[in-house]
DNA sequence: GCCAAAAAAGAACGGTCGTTCTATTCTTCG
DNA sequence: CGAAGAATAGAACGACCGTTCTTTTTTGGC
């Protein structure tokens, strides 16, 4: 049980790195395994189709995407700290931390039209991380951080689109003003999410 | 002069809406080909390169961009009907005229870590409609309906990650309160730009 | 240290990719 | 109408795709 699992997380360590820069279609099974220094067929008999292989890089991407922002930000206290907390590492996770940006991102796009199981997982991710900051939202809420007539689901929105627009300035458009935009864009959310206009 | 033009437009009005649900990158030749009711050859002889038909297509969809959007926003006044014209085309164009959703959008995240003519072809084409939603909200400010101290720059990385949001809303997770999400914070965008908080 | 089981390699498959030829069919204009 | 030239078709190429075999190597428990 040792050896199999130690090289299949390789694998999807190697996996989310090559995705994050072509996406999840782009991800072939022969640049993979040149990439892992296995045989094509070596790495494929750990994940059974490409599909799976599809399916299993997101889950490990979900993980790090815990282990990178959800955890050390839930060593802030819940409300405003927390909040900034996750605002904070999710930008240096897509920044710094992954070669190419976020792969739900990256994939987003290109399976929006293409219905499947990896579609489906997909969404699952994006809907997950989408009601973890409405929840973060009502814990500011609950603490008197936030307003008590915020809509946590229109919070998380607009929340997600400044996310969106980051990636876009920073890695497509490459603007140098990408992290100030956000950044303003960010306390502007905040702002609002605490005193009613 | 003449036919050789038709039929080549005609491939790229496929090639649009085949892009919108694949990508510029799952566009393929053969399936283009097949689409459009040509040969392989016979399709790439009006390109001479995979990479320029890319770099084509954008252009095509930048030129439907500007006559679905552009042209009748312009023929509201300027200011604040012109913006909120902009925005509902904007949608309608990603949501109803395109099967797969504004093409650029889909093609952002595919060709951000891809350095090439492509790549820069449609930082290009997203840069010039950021720099229109610029103008037009100094348009604004102009006709006094924005206030003088509004911040343009700031003003169009909010408005595209609304933009972007709905997509992701809408398309992937295809939840059903995208549009109204989607109304909402443009509304709240506007109601900022109006009056200083 | 042996042996069953797990893991990896190697070769091969049909298919499609982008691309390049040559040959054929259409347009167009004198 | 007929010829020059543009437009399209067809066949073929090497490369790589995902996938399936069989064979070899490695691992771990006795």
């Amino acid at each position: 049980m040792t050896k199999g699992h130690e090289t299949r997380n390789a694998i999807l360590d190697q996996a989310i790195d090559l995705c994050s820069e072509v996406g999840l279609q782009g991800l072939t099974i022969g640049q993979l395994a040149r990439r892992a220094g296995l045989s094509k067929s070596g790495l494929y008999a750990h994940f059974q189709s490409k599909e799976n292989l599809q399916c299993a890089v997101l889950e490990a991407a979900a993980d790090q995407f815990t282990h990178s922002i959800l955890v050390p930000a839930f060593r802030q206290s819940r409300g405003l700290p927390r909040i900034e907390a996750m605002f904070h590492n999710w930008l240096e996770w897509g920044a710094v931390k992954l070669p190419g940006g976020c792969p739900f991102i990256a994939a987003a796009s290109e399976f929006d039209d293409q219905p499947g199981p990896v579609r489906d997982a997909l969404a699952r991710h994006i809907g997950n991380m989408l009601a973890m900051v409405a929840r973060a939202a009502r814990f500011s809420m609950d603490e008197g951080h936030f307003r008590p007539d915020l809509d946590p689901e229109q919070y998380a929105f607009e929340y997600w689109g400044i996310i969106l627009g980051h990636h876009n300035y920073f890695r497509l458009l490459q603007r140098d003003d990408a992290e100030l935009r956000t950044r303003q864009a960010f306390q502007g959310l905040i702002a609002r999410a605490q005193t009613t206009t």
